[in-house]
DNA sequence: TTGTAGGCGTTATCAT
DNA sequence: ATGATAACGCCTACAA
């Protein structure tokens, strides 16, 4: 049925030559006469011969194939990245072999055991909401395996990571609150086994610590699953029972703070006179609401293009993994819109 | 550097057996006594033996991998898309490997050739906004390579497509915006070569038929980019050239209905109650915007699915690929939201 | 019950 | 300038 595909025997046989011959001048190695060159690369063209590259692999040991394990390809910040690691492999001649975990630890374990099977030169890693624990990965990197971690970073020896700051970013959003005269911040925080919800909630704490305001743990509460329902039901649950009214939303991501901004409309509070919202992430809605979402954009594209190149290059031995320094961080940008923005220019 | 993987001749040495009774062993072959299986298996556990899947592929010509090729990874619809693909691909034991075109037809091409190279078992597709001929795809077919097209189907004789009944859907939204009572509507409709584009745009012309309105040929505007920035501009240039304001918008996809509403609003009209806009796929934020977007939803996950499973069907020959029927049309759903009722329910 | 040999497609090494 | 051979890791007739 499937036609098979022109080898390099096929040639060889067809020519009369021996297969080294054909290899060799295909890939124009000296010491081949400008005669056979040109009938060999003549009937490769005409057959449509195309290298094989399982072959290839087998022989090299190397597949030129990336493996992602991602939690979500369904998420506006994380096929930001896959978009930037598939234009770098792309470019320079890796395949992409992609899992998504949907958060969950047992398919990255089975992801991770399905790539090694298959050879893949390097891996490009975002854990899932329930890994804890990084032995998985330790044990990788003792063996030697490439491995660049994105976004949500371990604290292991020897890991590389690429992260935005996220400290800073939230540190710039909670201080432009403040100084818009905000004060009763409410934090809609991440899981707290990521270290990215730590760094937020760090950067959370230290702007109001850096403007004089106490910091209210009732204000700091963790949206665990990170949709626009659960933000809307917490800050519902927060408006109809915190003793004093919150005055602005922080979400550790945009859709918390969607959720925020439909409470409190719903609620009778004004966005941005009576509460201040930003979120985290810069999703493409956040310019398309009303009123539009202040928000920490993060460079997802570019998280994806510089992981990959480390990635590629310990692959190519461009750089020693010792020499490669083990952590990038990505600067973020405050997106000021209207939903935060009640003082006169 | 990089630890060497047991091989099944590692077993055998270590062993003193051939490196057939390790193979054999290792799967349960009959003709094996118990107490040889017994000590491959614990040694085979104790080296941390893997299967090399690139010799497999070698051997088998399988790979067991599916390439998939699609327009943009950022993209809510083919993010469910893939999302779908991955879940069923992964349930069956195969990888995905993944490119996008970025709309580029010479990425199309090449991303068929290095997925040939890498003796994938077949295609998943979905094509790019430049490709307008499909000889590629074509000889593909000819050369019989299984491939599943999606949501941009081709019109070639053997090709199996999934799709959304894009004229349906079509049908349905410009149905429901005429019952609410609006009759000058707006098409903003997507790139010509695409059927999806053409199918939605013939389902609302014969709405309009269908309801005895006139079709006013200014009143379909192609938007071949497709982002809320284009459609915000062909809205505003509408409402200013056309002698008779439009009442109604009905966007070819999400964004473009967003930037109609958005215009709409600048120009100082109210939604729904002057103007009714629907839009198509669904988007995430159409109903975090307000007024909330009424929508066309269409089953990406499921579309995904589908197509995954009946490629590898097709691939592991549980169908014969003349036995499949050609198309398999999905259902979408009309979600009416705030921004097309004016009408007291 | 186990072993031997050949081959999947390619290329590096060592002849000739 | 070209050929023969072996090897990458695995599987499977065929042999013993």
């Amino acid at each position: 049925m499937k036609i098979e595909q022109a080898t390099i025997k096929d040639i060889a046989r067809e020519l009369n030559v021996s297969s080294s011959t054909v290899s060799r001048a295909l890939k124009d190695y000296p010491g081949i006469s400008d005669e056979t060159k040109r009938k060999v690369k003549e009937l490769a063209k005409k057959l449509n011969y195309r290298p094989n590259a399982i072959a290839l692999s087998l022989r090299k040991s190397r597949s030129f194939t990336i493996g992602v394990i991602i939690p979500e390809v369904v998420h506006f910040f994380f096929s930001t990245v896959i978009s930037g690691i598939e234009e770098v492999a792309y470019s320079r001649g890796y395949n992409v072999i992609l899992t998504q975990t949907n958060e969950k630890l047992d398919r990255e374990q089975s992801s991770i055991d399905t790539m090694l099977s298959n050879q893949i030169d390097g891996f490009l890693v975002s854990y899932s909401k329930e890994t804890k624990d990084f032995n998985h990965f330790s044990r990788l990197l003792d063996q030697g395996y490439p491995i660049v971690f994105f976004d949500r970073v371990p604290e292991i020896p020897n890991a590389i990571n690429v992260m935005v700051d996220d400290y800073q970013g939230a540190f710039d959003a909670v201080s432009h609150l403040i100084t818009q005269g905000y004060s009763r911040i409410v934090h809609l925080a991440g899981p707290k086994n990521l270290k990215i919800s730590q760094e937020r909630e760090r950067g959370y704490r230290d702007a109001l610590k850096n403007y004089g305001i106490a910091i209210d743990e009732d204000l700091i509460v963790e949206c665990p699953i990170g949709t626009s329902d659960e933000g809307q039901k917490i800050t519902k649950s927060l408006l109809d029972n915190l003793k004093q009214t919150p005055d602005a939303f922080f979400g550790n991501n945009d859709m918390a703070a969607v959720g925020a901004m439909l409470a409190c409309k719903a609620a009778g509070l004004r966005v941005p006179e009576d509460v201040g919202i930003v979120g985290f992430s810069n999703w493409q809605f956040c310019s398309m609401i009303e009123p539009s979402l202040s928000s920490v954009a993060q460079p997802g594209f570019n998280m994806g293009a510089k992981a990959t190149e480390m990635l590629l290059d310990i692959i190519e031995k461009k750089v020693n993994p010792e020499e490669v320094k083990e952590a990038l961080t990505l600067e973020t940008e405050l997106l000021v819109r209207k939903s935060s923005v009640r003082l006169k220019g």
